[in-house]
DNA sequence: TTAAGCACCTCACACGCACG
DNA sequence: CGTGCGTGTGAGGTGCTTAA
């Protein structure tokens, strides 16, 4: 009855399957509803005008009760009389035993054209397959994230290809930076959003960004970035990651580099950087969205004004989502993803980790980052010191990006320190941002102050204030971050 | 055209059985 | 004995059909 045969066109009985769940509007005049298929509103309330909501189902919320054991067997059912006739293709059980039928042409039925679910199943796995297949292609990769086995990757699972559906992480083509319109290409001309400033100009920047900025933010990868620099040019480096960098190191310029510079003021080249990497980013100039990720959480250095849209917290946020939508958050597993892009996506990740409980103390707001849907490894020495080769004159650099590196691989145990104390000030951060709920009681004060005490008691001897100098040639920025530090933990 | 009775479909859970 | 799979069954939901 509710499944009706209807003729197709080749004379066979095609049977018309119910929609999974229909409107409250369908609901209640008992007419056949196809939300599911178009969409809110359907074609019924779309036609009446009436809202298109959907109707909550019970199914399943309700406890059953226990069945009588001697009852089983001998009591035939409606059910059990329905089951036993014409099977329709609900009650076909999935898997092995659809495989058998198709091994057995004498008992297997006519081919059936496929259902429009089946087909549009298909048509995905086909796309997500063209996808994956183009991993082997050479040139820029970019990370793309299929989810959880309920999401996209229920496509794979849907094609039974086990080794698709076991990996959500993968490498794909870089996809081609988008066309400007000659307007577009002015407007960014005009801001000077192109502009790579003097040669010394950018030196000191750069080497401000990598002693300053990245201790305590180890977004890029030094070793990786020095080398291209060194190779290709500032050619070889995102137009939107550079302003972003210069952003962030302007904040520590000199006097002195202020006025060799020939900006007449700090804080109108730092609106100029600012202006420059958010017109990229408006015009979604790059398409690495790794990239962007680096470059929106350097943004996030511009403090602007009380008015402002666009603020830290904003591109914390921006930053956090977009780390999301490529799986940063999750570790990749088996996935075909290399150890170096690995260490540089926790990297990434618990920079933005950081800046999230960092933004959300300093603004008295509730950070976004629930640590527990993120199972990111902790991070380690080797995720941020590049040790290949013995000395820094196997590295294939310049004299002075070797130095750079050097002095990034002696930072790394800072950032370390900082992730352990970012993660206890969320513990510190939900304990007292609770506005609907009871106040923590005083046991967890007392469990977060003793877990304080015990990092600074463990706290690595090259990142506190009071260990004498290991070697005259530590950097004076080295000093400035162990003040960081004990700061952050007071 | 609309309201509603009711056949039967779908889902989730209980249970039995095979297998390691 | 534990685990996984297949099957039976109760409960909730859909929508065909018919009466007003």
């Amino acid at each position: 009855m509710a499944s009706t045969a209807a003729i197709s066109s080749d004379g066979r009985p095609v049977k018309k399957r119910r929609a999974p769940i229909a409107c409250t509007a369908c609901h209640a005049r008992k007419v056949r509803c196809n939300v599911v298929l178009v969409g809110q509103p359907c074609s019924n309330c779309q036609q009446d005008q009436t809202q298109c909501a959907l109707h909550v189902s019970a199914r399943g919320k309700h406890k059953r009760r226990k069945l009588n054991k001697d009852a089983r067997g001998r009591c035939v059912t409606p059910t059990s009389l329905s089951s036993a006739g014409p099977t329709t293709d609900a009650q076909v059980p999935p898997g092995p035993s659809t495989d058998l039928a198709d091994s057995n042409p004498s008992i297997s039925p006519a081919p059936e054209p496929p259902s429009r679910d089946e087909y549009e199943s298909r048509a995905n796995v086909e796309a997500y397959r063209n996808i994956v297949d183009a991993v082997e292609t050479s040139g820029a990769k970019v990370p793309l994230y299929v989810g959880e086995l309920q999401s996209l990757r229920f496509i794979f699972h849907v094609a039974r290809d086990k080794s698709i559906a076991s990996k959500a992480h993968y490498l794909v083509p870089q996809p081609k930076r988008r066309q400007l319109s000659p307007e577009e290409y002015a407007c960014l001309q005009a801001k000077g959003a192109f502009s790579t400033e003097s040669d010394d100009l950018r030196d000191e920047l750069l080497s401000l960004f990598f002693d300053y900025v990245y201790p305590i933010l180890p977004i890029v990868d030094p070793y990786d970035f020095r080398r291209r620099y060194d190779a290709g040019g500032v050619q070889s480096i995102s137009p939107l990651l550079l302003q972003s960098m210069f952003l962030a190191a302007s904040n520590f310029i000199s006097t002195e580099g202020l006025k060799r510079s020939g900006w007449p003021s700090l804080m109108h080249m730092k609106r100029r950087f600012y202006e420059r990497a958010k017109a990229l980013y408006d015009f979604e100039y790059e398409t690495d969205k790794i990239c962007l990720i680096q470059s929106v959480l350097l943004l996030g250095y511009w403090l602007g004004q009380a008015h402002d849209r666009t603020d830290s917290w904003h591109w914390v946020g921006v930053a956090v989502s977009l780390s999301q939508s490529v799986g940063l958050h999750r570790d990749p597993g088996f996935s075909d993803v290399p150890p170096s892009q690995r260490s540089l996506w926790r990297r990434i990740w618990w920079c933005c980790f950081y800046r999230d409980r960092c933004i959300a103390l300093g603004m008295g707001r509730a950070f976004r980052i629930n640590a527990e849907d993120c199972d990111v490894k902790e991070l380690t020495l080797e995720d941020l010191v590049y040790t290949a080769g013995t000395s820094s004159s196997n590295w294939n650099l310049n004299q002075e990006s070797a130095a750079v590196v050097a002095r990034c691989n002696s930072y790394a145990p800072l950032f370390l320190e900082i992730v352990k104390l970012s993660q206890i000030l969320g513990e510190v951060l939900a304990s007292v941002y609770r506005p609907l709920r009871e106040p923590s009681p005083w046991s967890v004060v007392e469990i977060l102050e003793e877990k304080l005490a015990r990092w600074q008691v463990a706290l690595d001897p090259r990142c506190r204030i009071d260990t004498p100098l290991t070697s005259l040639n530590e950097p004076m920025a080295m000093t400035l971050h162990k003040y960081y530090i004990q700061i952050l933990h007071q």
